[in-house]
RNA sequence: GAGCCCGUAGCUCAGUCGGUAGAGCAGCGGCCUUUUAAGCCGUGUGUCGAGGGUUCGAUUCCCUCCGGGCUCACCA
């Protein structure tokens, strides 16, 4: 074990350019060498213990260097040299697109710009399905009747909806989406399929599959075990008659045309006319079924990454089947794929049946474009997306992107993967910049009295820049949309118009605090500095510690645990409205003398710790039926007020001073 | 019926080409006393779902099982 060939290496190579390879391949020798030793030598457990030293000190390194990979950047190294690579993904504009179409978009965006930076020529496909047929009727669309008579045509032949400024249906759905591309920074290079296939670009793939049919059929029954008739034609003419091809069935083909008959009962959604024709396959006039029409894509552009969600990816399903014939018919291989797992959207109430919520379009209006990215890229394509709309997982969000964002400009130990997530998911390169936290925005926005802008500034402690403002004007959009639209009442920071059940679990210490409080509001001055003071001294009065005191006051006028700072909450409000929602909450003396007490040492304690700084004590006793207690009222030289209730039965006030050796005369109530 | 993914700290999840694990939040301890517009510092011994196999060594690879989620079996 002459080692260590490792040992030089590492300490070599470590700051190199590209040693992860070379690492792997001495870890490897190694470990085959510690194999051996152990097996031959008889000190084993001596020699392991060695190897394990080593191993470790090989892992730290390592990891020190930062060989973590992202996703994409494992799939971006499948890619050898530099070849061109072309990445295709698409949609059927079949109706308002879901967000779950979104991940797939962010995805191979994610790819594409990964393979550009490293220099890999690259471009960027996106289809429209245009030339499927309409097989169901959008939801969230009242015209029932004006698509219902469209169903079975290709979708870039029927009308668009009424009021609708677009070309066709087509047009009118993948607009929406589009525009969501854009605002994404998704530089995508869209396609339709109705273009490819009337141009004739198709054509020699066409004529390829069909006079392949058999193996296409043979391909079908063993790859998804689906069984076709020996007259079967992957191939849908368009009818001649009624202008349908979701109805039609081609039953054979003779190198120029096929014979087709367009069949009342061929599907369920739609009504054939029963016309037969015969007609060219060519510019056009039908098209390949689905999972034929993405092996044409592969093979004429050609595609070499294209992923695809979960649905297509299950053995034996739409992915199988089209590299089975890629491979069968032409000969090559199919693209990398990238399976993706589902992005969902649960949580808040919406329905779905009314298009509303899910849509691709509600997330980007939502979300800033650089969080919407950051929420698919920071996830691995293989786990489910299921996104909350509730407050904790949309601030988590945004923390988690500020906390990326941070990271990746002020962390000299974050690692280049790390810093990439960041990267990828900004739609544009930009210098570092001030984010408010979303949490404040929600609050901030929600206190319609107080200048936004100016007390952002002020906790950062300077202007805003530009950029700073405008990332600040996006998040409050994002947080008055969830506010409108997803946030629970709970949730909102609603002043409640009558004391709210749950403040009858405030403890007797919150109770007495906020009656104290109550007290001094009559005199207190109307501003939110006078007020949050007040607030202070109200609880060094009580006493009480600030979380609870500060609780209280939200529990009782907002139903919260949290809220916005309250001297500034309290000014907005009415004083006569505030004294008397804080005098609502039921208090008993008693109890809260026991709750807010100390043992007479701890008020010694306390008393000796603060000697030097008393300026007075007052000191009043209070009988109760189990004995009583004393109050005593410090004074600080800082000017604070101090409440400590000690009780009586122990405690002996001029005791406790002499003890405490402090001549201050005591005033008695 | 076929297949996929997941099961790691109270919660949400990272990680692992095999060298027995780590972030955020929560919690706990301390500090502060103009932190409530979520202050500061400190703090992570968890049968890495269960059992078996390979190995010097398994949370990591293989097999079986349990639990959870999902997909395809018509079309896209």
């Amino acid at each position: 074990m002459e080692s260590l060939t490792f040992r030089h290496l590492t300490g070599r190579v470590c700051s190199t350019q590209g040693w992860d390879h070379l690492l792997s391949s001495v870890r490897g020798a190694y470990q085959q060498e510690a194999r051996d030793a152990t097996r031959n030598d008889p000190n084993r457990a001596f020699l392991i213990y060695i190897y394990n030293i080593n191993m470790a000190a090989l892992e730290n390194c390592r990891k020190e260097t930062g060989s973590v990979h992202m996703w994409f950047s494992d799939i971006a190294a499948k890619i050898r040299g530099a070849e061109p690579q072309i990445i295709n993904d698409s949609k059927t504009p079949s109706g308002r697109v879901h967000v779950g179409a979104l991940r797939g978009v962010i995805i191979h965006d994610a790819v594409f710009r990964v393979l550009k930076s490293r220099g890999v020529p690259a471009r960027f496909l996106f289809g429209v399905d245009d030339y499927d047929p309409l097989d169901e009727i959008p939801a969230g669309d009242a015209e029932r009747e004006h698509f219902e008579k469209y169903l079975g045509a290709p979708l870039c032949n029927v009308p668009p909806p009424p009021g609708s400024a677009a070309s066709d249906m087509a047009e009118h759905y993948i607009r929406e989406f589009f525009d969501v591309f854009a605002e994404l920074g998704v530089q995508a290079e869209p396609y339709r399929m109705r273009d490819l296939y009337r141009s004739g670009k198709f054509d020699e793939v066409i004529d390829a599959i069909l006079r392949r049919a058999d193996v296409v059929r043979r391909v079908y029954l063993e790859v998804s075990g689906s069984k076709r008739s020996e007259t079967w034609y992957p191939f849908q003419a368009i009818c001649e008659k009624c202008g349908r091809l979701g109805t039609t069935e081609v039953t054979a083909y003779d190198g120029k045309e096929v014979e087709y008959v367009c069949r009342p009962d061929l599907v369920q959604w739609a009504r054939g006319c029963g016309h037969r024709g015969k007609v060219s396959p060519f510019d056009g006039r039908g098209k390949l079924p689905w999972k034929l029409e993405w092996v044409a894509k592969w093979r004429t552009f050609p595609v070499t990454i294209e992923g695809a969600g979960k649905d297509h990816n299950t053995r034996g399903g739409a992915r199988d089947v089209s590299s089975a014939c890629l491979r069968e018919i032409f000969g090559l291989s199919p693209p990398v794929n990238i399976p993706y797992e589902f992005f969902l959207v649960g949580g808040a109430k919406m329905s779905s049946s009314r298009g509303i919520g899910a849509m691709a379009r509600e997330m980007a209006d939502f979300l800033p474009p650089e969080v919407l990215r950051f929420l698919i890229l920071r996830t691995q394509p293989n786990r489910p997306l299921n996104v909350t709309l509730d407050e904790e997982f949309i601030v988590k969000l945004f923390n988690d992107f500020d906390r990326a964002h941070h990271r990746a400009f002020h962390d000299p130990k974050a690692i280049e993967d790390e810093k990439l997530v960041y990267r990828l998911s900004e739609v544009k390169s930009e210098n570092d910049y001030y984010a408010e936290n979303f949490h404040i925005v929600i609050m901030l926005v929600q206190m319609p009295h107080m200048d936004l802008v100016a007390e952002v500034e002020k906790r950062k402690g300077a202007p805003l820049s530009p950029a700073e403002r405008r990332h600040l004007d996006r998040r409050v959009q994002a947080a008055r949309y969830w506010l409108d639209r997803y946030a629970a009442e709970e949730e909102k920071m609603r002043l409640l118009s009558t004391l709210p059940a749950r403040a009858a679990s405030l403890t007797p210490a919150q109770r007495g605090f906020l009656r104290v409080l109550a007290d001094a509001l009559p005199k207190a001055e109307w501003s939110d500095t006078a007020l949050q003071k007040a607030i202070f001294d109200a609880a060094r009065l009580t006493p009480i510690d600030q979380p609870p005191a500060f609780q209280s006051i939200y529990r009782t006028l907002l139903d919260r645990e949290s809220g916005p700072k309250a001297g500034s909450f309290l000014a907005f409000l009415d004083r006569e409205f505030v004294i008397a929602r804080f005098k609502e909450v039921p208090f008993d003396q008693i109890e809260f003398w026991r709750d807010t007490g100390v043992s007479p040492e701890a008020f010694e304690g306390w008393l000796s710790k603060e000697k030097s700084k008393i300026q007075t004590i007052r000191a009043a006793s209070h009988q109760t039926q189990d004995g009583g207690v004393i109050e005593f009222t410090v004074t600080l030289d800082d000017g604070k007020t101090y409440m400590k209730r000690v009780s009586a039965e122990k405690a002996d006030p001029r005791v406790i001073l002499q003890q405490c050796n402090i001549d201050i005369p005591i005033e008695y109530a």
